[in-house]
DNA sequence: AGCACA
């Protein structure tokens, strides 16, 4: 008679059991996988701290082009929250995924970071720490080039591939004023709305909006109907569209799409 | 697809 309950039990147990095995545990850091894999390094580093850190405090970036680590990354979040929130919501987001058909995926990754050990206080009277917990993208946006580490470890241009100018692909440049350090063409007098150009045409307002609302000041983002690879972007003051402006112009969306960003005209 | 960092 009771045999019948236990046998229930028994195959809970095994369903539970074998969920928890295939399953990876929530873990500070996220595995993202199906990156395009000739974007340089410091850039694909600095581009998903930007992404990543609207879900919260990014402590760490890694990115490896070793042969079997390429099209791969490692964002490590102080907490386990902002890990899972940003998994959710960055999914198939389409940031250097080789296509937008083919977008990059996220999952936690199966151990703990180095960044996080640290944290932790590992290494405290044990040997070396790895690295003198490794500065990620220090303090922010304003650096685009302004990391550390003259060349972290694995710089091997030689084997992988050739080394593609990763902006030499973008020719479509026909924007004024695109390219950083590109002499400033006819620009538009200061004022609260961006002009963004040259965005994939899949892009999506909330995309976007995750972009730009990390920026003070943010109101909207506004897509032109019937018109794809523009938008309009919203702010407060002159001055808050002008710091945005300065930090995402040029941003990669996808390999080899840059968007431009300069003020609408009035 | 591929789970590392020193």
């Amino acid at each position: 008679m009771a045999r019948q309950f236990l046998n229930e039990r028994d195959l809970f147990r095994r369903k539970t059991s074998l969920t928890a095995m295939t399953t990876i545990p929530p873990n500070q850091s996220l595995y993202v996988r199906n990156l395009d894999e000739h974007v340089h390094k410091e850039e694909l580093r600095r581009s998903l701290y930007y992404l990543f850190s609207q879900h919260g405090q990014v402590i760490d970036v890694v990115a490896l082009k070793s042969m079997k680590m390429r099209g791969q990354a490692f964002v490590v979040f102080r907490e386990i929250a902002s890990a899972t929130s940003a998994m959710r919501s960055l999914q198939g987001f389409p940031l250097y995924s080789k296509s937008l058909e083919d977008p990059v995926s996220i999952a936690y990754a199966k151990s703990k970071s180095n960044a996080v050990k640290i944290r932790e206080g590992a290494y405290l009277g044990a040997g070396k720490p790895p690295s003198a917990a490794a500065p990620a993208i220090a303090a922010g946006p304003a650096t685009p080039s302004g990391t550390k580490r003259p060349h972290d470890g694995d710089e091997e241009d030689g084997d992988a591939k050739r080394v593609r100018n990763e902006d030499g692909t973008e020719e479509q440049g026909e924007t004024a004023g695109d390219e950083e350090g590109a002499g400033p063409t006819t620009e538009n007098p200061p004022n609260r709305i961006l002009f963004l150009s040259n965005l994939p045409t899949s892009v999506s307002e909330d995309m976007l909006a995750m972009l730009f609302q990390q920026y003070a000041g943010f109101k909207e983002v506004r897509l032109v109907p019937g018109k794809t690879g523009i938008a309009f972007v919203e702010y407060e003051t002159d001055i808050q569209a002008d710091t945005a402006k300065t930090v995402l112009n040029g941003f990669k969306l996808a390999p080899t799409v840059s968007m431009g960003v300069e003020f609408a005209k009035i």
